[in-house]
DNA sequence: TGCATTTATGTGCATTAACGTATATATATG
DNA sequence: CATATATATACGTTAATGCACATAAATGCA
């Protein structure tokens, strides 16, 4: 067993650590910022007065849920006049997600092939 | 356009809800629990005694996590005499990951097209 | 121009939840 | 009955959430 095997595997373990983005994961373990997900896929861009009638909570705290998921790479927002229209970063988000699967996918088959039978 | 379609949308947006389990996420927003998932990929079934030395947390901190990432269904733990084995949950794990990667896909194909553009 | 209105963000506060340390308890072993 | 392993509990600290209000910035109208 060589250095290089090992070093290898500890390099793809530590691309996987990197992957998974703990202000990413934080940021989709809310329910609020879940539904507001779901909102704008279903109803598409929209400014924030329009997004918190929608939602429970204060325009002040929908807000503040919007920039946390425009900073995690989950939405992107454009300021036109006063309003500022938020809209769900559809490519990259997605690209996102299926990196961090991939990486764990990786990292399963060649650093413990063992826990996957 | 017919009340099917939009339910439709609608049932396909509130399938992403579900799989975004907040619970699951919020289990690997912390990076003490990243860490562990990294050392039993490398290093296989351990106890809490051997995992908890390779953690600058108490023993009894980093039994907390396990029990909560088994909670998550991204560990397994089995009792063995006075000793607590924990592995990860390979397959499962997985799927899990594939499952809300595809449906979050999904709903951004089928329920907000103009998106992903 | 001057001022009220609209939209968004910032701030202070209380409440709640999570983490870490330390200690105590439970369970099994020798 | 002492020891080893794990879990539970109490405590302090920190961070996140929601509410209410204050501020900032842009707009509309007298």
């Amino acid at each position: 067993m060589g250095t290089e095997k090992t070093q290898s595997r500890t390099q793809i373990a530590e691309k996987l650590v990197e992957a998974v983005d703990s202000k990413f994961f934080k940021t989709l373990s809310e329910p609020v910022r879940v539904q507001i997900l779901k909102y704008l896929m279903l109803n598409g861009r929209a400014d924030i007065q329009t997004i918190a009638e929608n939602m429970p909570q204060d325009r002040s705290v929908v807000s503040r849920h919007l920039n946390l998921m425009q900073e995690a790479g989950i939405l992107v927002c454009q300021k036109e006049n006063r309003h500022m229209f938020y809209d769900v970063n559809g490519q990259p988000f997605i690209e996102k997600l299926v990196d961090i699967t991939e990486k764990i996918k990786k990292c399963m088959n060649e650093c413990c092939p063992d826990c996957c039978k």
